[in-house]
DNA sequence: TTTTAATTGTTGCAAATGCAACAAAAATGC
DNA sequence: GCATTTTTGTTGCATTTGCAACAATTAAAA
C-alpha cells in the first residue's frame, strides 16, 4: 500500500513554514493566518467549529482567536440567542489581511502544482477531498480519548 | 486553480494529532516519532540532513535529537573524518520502537485511503510526490530569507 | 597558502501548542 | 419540572517550536 501520510506531513510543514515567514509582513505570527482565513469566508463561526475545521486543539484556538481580537483583525460577539457561544467576524482590517493570505496561498498552490495537468490537480484535490474525510472520525476518537488497534 | 494546500494542512494535523496521543505509549512526546523513524531508515543521517528530510527548522530537530538521544532510542556518534558532524543511529530500544511507529503509520494511512481504487490510491501518491518536489525549493529559498512575489 | 564563505551544531529567548481541569450555559433524559 | 450530560470557553502548566546569534569546523576562492 503506497505510503502518503509521510509526504502530506512533509509537504504541510513546508507549506505552513513559508507561510508563517511570509505572513510576518501582516504582522500576524505563528499560526493566526490559518484562523483568520477561515473566520474571513465563514463569518459567525463560532470558535469551536473553526477549531474543529483546521483540526487544532480547542485551546489552542481560543488562544490565537484571542490573540486576534486584540489585534483587530476580528471581532468577537455575543450571541443575541445564546449566552454561551461567541461569534466571530472580521474587521476591515482582518478582510484585507485574508485576501493577502488568499494571493499567498494561490501562489504556493500554484507552485506545488506545477508540472501537473489540469486533470491531474482535479484528481488530487478530489482524492485529498477523501481522504479528509476518511480520517476526520478517528481524529475526533482518538482526541476524545478512545485508543485504536492496529 | 483547485486548492489543495488546505486539505493537506487538515490532513497533517490530524494525522500528526493522532500519532502525537498515540506514541505516549511509547513515552514518545510530540514530535518525536517523526525523527526517529526517519534515523530507523537512514542509519549515519546527520541532524542537518534530518531536518531537511521533514522540513522542519535545524533547531527544533537539534533539540528533538538530543531528547532522543537521552532517552536512549537513538545515538549520536562522532565521524572519524570530519569533526564537525555526528552521525545518527536507532538503538536496539529505537528500532523496537520506530517498528510500532509504523504499524501505526500503516494504520492511519489504511484510514486515509479508504474506499479509494489500487490506481487512485497510486495516484494519489505519485502526485504527492511531484508536489513534494516542487515546493522543496521554495521551503529552502524562503528560509533562508529570499523573498517570493505574488 | 590565506582569506572568505558555507556548513554544522548549539543556546537564549519569546511564543505557540496541547493536555488537565475548571466554570458556565445549554441540551438531553427522566 | 429537575437531574444529568454535553457543549463552549477559559486558564495553569509543561513542552515544543523557531528565529537570532554564536562558535567551530570544513569547503571554496583568491
Amino acid at each position: 500500500m503506497s505510503d502518503i501520510l509521510r509526504d502530506i506531513g512533509v509537504i504541510a510543514r513546508a507549506l505552513d513554514s513559508i507561510a508563517n515567514i511570509e505572513f510576518k509582513e501582516l504582522a500576524l505570527t505563528r499560526g493566526q493566518y490559518l484562523y483568520l482565513v477561515r473566520i474571513d469566508e465563514n463569518p459567525g463561526i463560532i470558535p469551536d467549529r473553526l477549531a474543529d475545521l483546521v483540526k487544532v486543539d480547542r485551546t489552542t484556538a481560543s488562544r490565537a482567536i484571542n490573540k486576534l481580537v486584540k489585534q483587530d483583525f476580528i471581532e468577537k460577539n455575543p450571541d443575541p440567542d445564546n449566552r454561551k457561544i461567541k461569534r466571530l467576524f472580521p474587521t476591515d482590517k482582518g478582510k484585507e489581511a485574508a485576501d493577502y493570505i488568499r494571493r499567498e496561498n494561490r501562489h504556493s498552490n500554484g507552485v506545488a502544482l506545477e508540472g501537473l495537468t489540469q486533470e491531474e490537480k482535479k484528481n488530487l484535490s478530489v482524492l485529498l477531498e477523501k481522504v479528509k474525510n476518511n480520517i476526520e472520525a478517528d481524529w475526533k476518537a482518538v482526541k476524545q480519548g478512545e485508543t485504536r488497534e492496529y
